[in-house]
DNA sequence: TTGATTTGACCAAC
DNA sequence: GTTGGTCAAATCAA
């Protein structure tokens, strides 16, 4: 009302992670800080139609990923819109908790480009407040074994984005797919000794052999999860997903492509 | 049968 | 008036 357009300059952007949730960045990472950083109390709407007021006096942050839907928790999908100005659709979601424990969380994914992999922007909406531990810990395979200092850690989760994206948008969708991501700051692996991934999780040839790429993750907040292969022993995590492990140099590095983080855009969005 | 996704409609923010 | 975010019925898959 009395507000200006509110753009994305509502959304916080945070270079720094100050903040170490669990949302960390799979890609660049401009991502704010969830929770007490927001100087607005994320009241939850408590009127239905509240829920559907737009991005406004919502806590809110960005972060650009490689990885949109691999953050370590559990989201529903709930919807799907053409976006004006924007040639991808964007996807809404929200957490898989939020009847059972009232949790807020919810993220908008778009998709920013068309590459290989697509890089986009995620907004998530509110911290999650449903406790759950997320992160189950992916079928990876570090495609480099000793990144140097200063360099990325690649892993890549399993099979190819198309087969990802075509799994999700049908029924293999039915498994709520986590997704995971992992905050720079605060957990910092160290390159000699990546997550906790099994040794026995190994990727799909297909995968391990395709060049094309991955994105890179920072690490995990919290200490990576144990073993835990898919819970249901399938491609949970077989996906294109993939980490990156150390660096925070301030931008990302894909391949041998590099982005600046977050705010690369300017402001962008038209929306 | 159950639960997640899809998709069009609704409605508030701009 | 337009656009974006959410709802909810229909659909689909395990």
């Amino acid at each position: 009302m009395a507000s200006p357009r509110l753009k994305r300059e509502q959304s916080f952007d945070f270079e720094e992670s100050s903040s170490q949730e669990a949302m960390g960045s799979a890609a660049s990472a401009s991502y704010s800080p969830p929770g007490g950083v927001f100087g607005i109390s994320p009241t939850p709407e408590s009127s239905p139609r509240d829920g559907r007021k737009r991005r406004k006096d919502r806590p809110s942050w960005v972060k650009h990923t490689f990885t949109p839907h691999f953050d370590g928790h559990l989201w529903r999908k709930y919807g799907q819109k053409n976006i004006k100005d924007s040639a991808f659709p964007r996807l809404y979601y929200r957490c898989s908790y939020r009847e059972d424990k009232q949790c807020l969380a919810s993220k908008l994914v778009q998709q920013e480009n068309d590459d290989d992999p697509p890089l986009y922007k995620v907004t998530y909406t509110y911290e999650h407040t449903c406790n759950t531990t997320p992160v189950p810990t992916p079928d990876v395979v570090a495609e480099q074994p000793a990144p140097a200092p200063g360099d990325a850690y690649l892993l890549r989760f399993g099979s190819s984005q198309v087969d990802r994206e075509q799994q999700q948008q049908r029924g293999a969708a039915r498994r709520p797919f986590m997704m995971l991501s992992f905050d720079s700051s605060s957990h910092r692996l160290h390159h000699e000794q990546p997550p906790a991934f099994p040794p026995n999780h190994q990727l799909p040839a297909a995968a391990s052999s395709s060049p094309s790429f991955t994105a890179e993750a920072l690490p995990p907040p919290a200490p990576p999860p144990t073993a835990m292969h898919d819970v249901d022993g399938g491609d949970l995590f077989s996906t294109w997903d993939s980490f990156r492990y150390g660096l925070d140099d301030g931008h990302g590095h894909l391949g041998s492509h590099v982005y600046l983080p977050d705010d690369c855009s300017g402001g962008d969005d038209n929306y």
